[in-house]
DNA sequence: ATCACAAACGCAATATACTTGCAATTGAAC
DNA sequence: GTTCAATTGCAAGTATATTGCGTTTGTGAT
């Protein structure tokens, strides 16, 4: 839970989509959740009426535009974070137990770009897997 | 094409896998290619009698003892690449054309342990995203 | 060389994650 | 309030990967 929500609907407009009821609602779970969620997970706190596939092509147009973020952690599905309104940033995964954590984003792409073939690089992926201090006892 | 072939025998051994005919062919393929390659190309470049299933098994045992390694491309399905005998690197890929470069791994673990509730990182992955040359002119 | 057995295989069935087609609805711009 | 592209809802479909199970085989031990 988090205080000060910003208006989702303005936000929602800003990023080019329009601002229906259930994007408004999606968009407030993912700002609610600390760490990306699954399509599982999101179908579990929103509206049984909310219909599947509207989900996935809203969570498709959300990720297109830059208001959320798909992350993989390995389980074979996807995940979501809120994109905007947030640092950029990456995870350790706990490979034993889940946990998540978020760490920040140490990448500079700029110096790739001279070190490669590739003058322009929009995106990256850098995700961690690791023991937790707490399974590593338990270990 | 690569001079020098390894002994994949002996390497499926040394990793704890049998040394089955299937599974020497599959690492050859691999060791051949010099970009991560899905199933499906696997399939191509292998004898069709190779079970599908079969290959699955191959990869996620390969690929849980470290001998080879998957990559995720966002193409919606696991690429597999050669993880012995080779230096640990990432990837650039290009969203326009699909071309692949290696690129050096400059992420440093132990930095994170200490930032971090994490005292044990085993893995991770960092993939960049952007256009290769050729096609930001044809942009 | 033979044996014992876990690892690997082959085939059929199954599961999960996600996509496509299409008619109906609706938010946003004018 | 009219317009229209964006979005929705439902049904059907696809792609990717997994599971179950009986059979075969590579490997280490004798
Ligand atoms: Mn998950
Ligand atoms: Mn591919
Ligand atoms: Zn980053
Ligand atoms: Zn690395």
């Amino acid at each position: 839970m988090k205080s000060n929500n910003p208006d989702f609907a303005e936000l929602l407009r800003e990023y080019g989509s329009k601002a229906t009821p259930g994007r408004v609602t999606l968009l407030k779970v993912l700002w609610q959740e600390d760490k990306p969620i699954s399509v599982a997970g999101l179908k579990k706190k929103l509206d049984p009426s909310f219909d599947e596939v509207t989900l996935y092509r809203a969570l498709e147009s959300l990720t297109a535009s830059g208001l959320i973020r798909e992350v993989d952690f390995r389980h074979g599905h996807a995940h979501y974070e809120m994109n905007a309104l947030r640092e950029h940033h990456h995870h350790i995964i706990c490979t034993s137990c889940g946990r998540v954590e978020d760490t920040e984003c140490r990448v500079q792409e700029a110096k790739l770009t001279k070190a490669s073939a590739f003058r322009i690089i929009t995106d990256h992926t850098a995700e961690f897997f690791g023991l937790c201090n707490s399974c590593i006892k338990t270990a």
